[in-house]
DNA sequence: TAGATTGTTAATCGATTAACAATC
DNA sequence: TAGATTGTTAATCGATTAACAATC
């Protein structure tokens, strides 16, 4: 195991694995060669081997990989058992979406509370979550200390939103907004799902393809 | 210019560099020179030089790019002038998160029509989209020729609506669903958003940073 | 045991950065 | 003109692939 920093390629290149092995596993797949994943994910067994290699020795020579281990291990590296503690900001459309549909106990997120800034929705409930009036928001964070934010906001408001968050403890934002965000904070991180720039790569693809 | 092929780390960063392009723009920007749109994006000058290089000279020494000259000239690049004509399947929460929020037009995509099994939906319009019962899908498609679908239906049908639409002509699918579609067809191409991937990748982050 | 497949080192390939002549 | 900045070539850096000894 050499012990590195870990590239953004790598890093990305997880929960793909993460997926695949989720999916051998639910069909009762018991044990997989790096060669044979590395043909139904489409890149090189040499380039599974090498990406594992970065966090520890998780195979056995002759034998392959079990399946169940090592998707629990990928779970672990991305900290699936950490107890995230997430809060979802705006419960518009996409907001909505996110509540009903998105499975976030299964990647290790728990869903404490919803806000919103309509007084319809206070006070409702989303598959068991309470959405609340936007301006307990602080309060709430302050006392229950989740880590992330889901950012389903109106693009104006996400960037001091995200300072006020980050004030109150907060590590981590999904970010659907279209904007960057970005702090001075360490130890804070984004994930921005930009849907503008995978709609554009295929507009690209299918104008040029 | 170099003519060869376009490496995908590049058609990647080409989104990107047209958000800040078009947000230049809009804040009447008039020139701007490659190492302060770097310092701007985080990027370095030599990067954006050596991507733009890949598709022509847009510069002038001495000077910079011309914001609103470079803008067109990616747009262009992304195809955002080719007049592509989509159709939505399925307007649960996510789909009607897109036709309510999205803004189709501004990267040059046209919605011509949605799709949903739900009486209750059918015939009823969304920011002046009509919403279409699913047996006539088909028929719709063959008749109408859109070249892009978006795909917010549930997962396990996912893949042969692909290879159905796919026969009657739809080159690209935006698609939501948390599957990896495929197929054998030359020119077809499919841009997945996978949301798992990118709360899992921050989950690593705020796990391990 | 023999065959299969790992983890790792070395080789290759490609992408990013630096440097600079050309020139607006 | 002098200063600024491009487009491109060369140098560097990093990521992917290949090869293979170790070993289950």
């Amino acid at each position: 195991m050499k012990k590195q920093k870990i590239s953004d390629a790598v890093i990305h290149r997880l929960p793909r694995y993460y997926r695949y092995l989720d999916d051998l596993y639910n069909k009762g797949v018991v044990r997989i060669s790096s060669s044979s994943l590395g043909d139904k994910m489409d890149i090189t067994a040499s380039q599974i081997r090498q990406d594992l290699s970065c966090f520890g020795e998780f195979g056995q020579q002759g034998y392959g990989y079990n399946v169940a281990e090592l998707r629990a291990e990928i779970g672990h590296i991305l900290g699936i058992d950490n107890g995230h503690r997430l809060i979802i900001i705006g419960v518009g459309h996409l907001g909505h979406a996110l509540l009903q549909n998105f499975d976030f106990e299964k990647v290790g997120f728990q869903v404490d509370s919803a806000f919103d800034v309509s007084p319809a929705l206070v006070d409702t409930q989303i598959r068991g979550v309470t959405i609340r009036p936007m301006d307990q928001l602080a309060e709430y964070v302050a006392r229950y200390q989740p880590n992330v934010a889901v950012l389903t906001v109106p693009q104006n408001v996400a960037q001091p939103l995200a300072d006020q968050l980050i004030d109150l403890g907060i590590r981590g934002f999904w970010n659907f907004t279209n904007v960057e965000l970005s702090t001075e904070v360490p130890g804070v991180f984004f994930e921005d799902v930009h849907f503008v720039d995978t709609l554009l790569t295929l507009s690209y693809r299918i104008s040029r393809g």
